[in-house]
This record gives structure tokens, sequence and C-alpha cells, in this order.
DNA sequence: AGCCAGGGTCTGC
DNA sequence: GCAGACCATGGC
């Protein structure tokens, strides 16, 4: 039945609380009872974590497929990419310590903006910094809840209607990435299919926008399972644990691999 | 109090 | 090209 409610799947081997809390997306919370809600694509979502069952509370089956589906990345087979990554004995530390880590699909412009925002930046502080942002410039969905906001919304505010959201200095970074983006001066498509390094130049056009934040955007926010972001984490892991680098078999999957490390690192490494 | 936080820019060599 | 100061803010 398309409209029944409360569409629930089973999923092997993805753990809802490593995912929405690995630092790859900001706007979810934990509701206890492994119920967890957020704002994502423009609506609120409800998801529960039952063992290896996924209940969508207010989601038809039809609203899964459209949009969950890709956004939770259920098209990818993680147990053959966890096997190959486990070829290597330090990766398979990396991968048994949070093996429920998945990536997500997130949207374009979100992504670019969240992680302009978390440069020299904590995860909780990043997180509060994006909800003032949606709630001060983001279209309501009710409840509290407010979408986040379009380019167009951004490029034509002035700096000082970001003072809420105690930015700092990464307000007019935002700025100048909304006017970009609403100018039409960024192609998604091209940041998509483009050499990696070409997409990742196009990003760093933006004023604010490094290597690590263009690589982060184009992980989390453009589908590119190779982009590699290399923050103080892991390049202290890729030090320490990886010094003739990562294995090439590997590099196709590189970003995939980086949150294993990245959560690897942050737990165990000083 | 001082350091660090999923960095980037700007300056000076 | 590359090191170092600086950038707002808040948690610890």
């Amino acid at each position: 039945m398309d409209d029944a409610k409360d569409y629930t799947i089973q999923v092997g081997g993805l753990q809802l609380a490593q995912t929405l809390f690995c630092g790859q997306c900001f706007r979810f919370e934990a509701l206890g009872d492994g119920l967890y809600r957020g704002v994502a694509l423009d609506r609120v979502l409800s998801v529960r974590q039952c063992g290896d069952t996924l209940e969508f509370p207010g989601t038809n089956k039809g609203e899964f497929e459209r949009l969950w589906r890709n956004y939770f990345v259920l098209d990818v087979d993680y147990a053959a990419l966890q096997e190959l990554f486990c070829r290597d004995a330090v990766l398979a530390r990396a991968v048994e310590y949070g093996c429920g880590i998945r990536v997500l699909r997130q949207p374009l412009f979100e992504t670019l903006i969240s992680f302009i925002i978390s440069q020299n930046n904590n995860i909780k502080r990043i997180s509060g910094i994006i909800s003032r942002l949606c709630a001060t410039f983001g279209e309501p969905l009710g409840g509290g809840y407010y979408k986040f906001p379009a380019p167009q919304r951004l490029a034509a505010a002035a700096e000082s209607d970001f003072a809420p959201l105690r930015a700092g200095f990464r307000v007019r970074y935002i700025i100048d990435a909304a006017r970009r983006f609403a100018a039409g001066e960024i192609d998604e498509n091209f940041l998509r299919t483009a050499p990696l390094a070409q997409a990742g130049a196009m990003l760093e056009t933006i004023c604010g926008v490094g290597p690590k934040v263009a690589a982060c955007t184009l992980l989390f926010g453009a589908g590119r399972f190779d982009a590699f972001p290399q923050d103080v984490w892991i390049k202290r892991a890729m030090e320490q644990l990886f010094p003739g680098g990562l294995p090439k078999y590997v590099l196709p999957y590189a970003g995939i691999a980086q949150q294993y490390i990245f959560n690897y690192a942050r737990a165990t490494l000083q």
C-alpha cells in the first residue's frame, strides 16, 4: 500500500546514531528509545532504529523510495565495501570501531554552508549556528522546525542580519557562497562529474572555501565518494597510521574510508 | 586562564 | 611556496 504510513525497511550494518552524529550532518537530535528527528530535504524526518529495522514514522513507501533511499545511500553495497577496506589491517581496525557509520547524500548548498561554518569550530557549536541560521532565514515547517535557507534568501541578507547566529568571521563567507550560488556560478552538474581536482577548484573560488571544506562539500553534498577531506584528525591519523598513504584500491571510496578513520582517530589518538 | 575546535585568508619572507 | 598571525565564539 503506497499510502500506508510508518514505512519500515530492513537495513543491515547501519547505526543511525553513528551516521547522524559523526559530523557529516548537523540537524538531527536523538529523542531516545532509538528515535531521531531532524530536518532534511526540506521536511521534518523522524526515523527510528530497532536492530536492523529502520522505521520511518509518518513516511509512506512512495516518499521513502523517492527521497530517503537515496539520502541514506542504501543503494551502495556496504558489506562489499567494508570487506574491501578490511584487506588492510589498520583500516580494518577503524572499520570495526565504527562499522555502523554510513555516508549520506545531502543537498549541495546546505552541505557547503554547513562546512563553511565548521571551520575552526566544534560540532556542538556548528549545530547551534546552523539551527539559528535556519530559524532566522528558513521557511517554517511547523513544530519549531525550519527548512535550510535558499541561496537567494541568504544572498539578499545584510551582514548585520546574521548577528543573532553568533557565527563570527564566517558570516562574510556564508554570504559570498550564497551570492555565487544565487548567481548561478556554481555548476552542480560539473561538481558531480568533473575530475575531482577541477570540481574542488571551482568550490575554492568561493571566499572561505579551502581544500577541506571543498572536499567535505563534494563528499557529503555531491556524492563524490573519492573526495578525501583532511582535517587535523585525519592528518594525525595519516601520519601515525598510514605513513605510506591509503591503499590504492581504497582510493575510489577514500571519502567513505575517511569517515571510519576520522571516527577512529578522534576516539583513540591523542 | 588558556587552549582547542572537522580551516582559511592575508601578510611577509 | 611556505610559515605564522589572525580571525569570533564557546566549551572545557
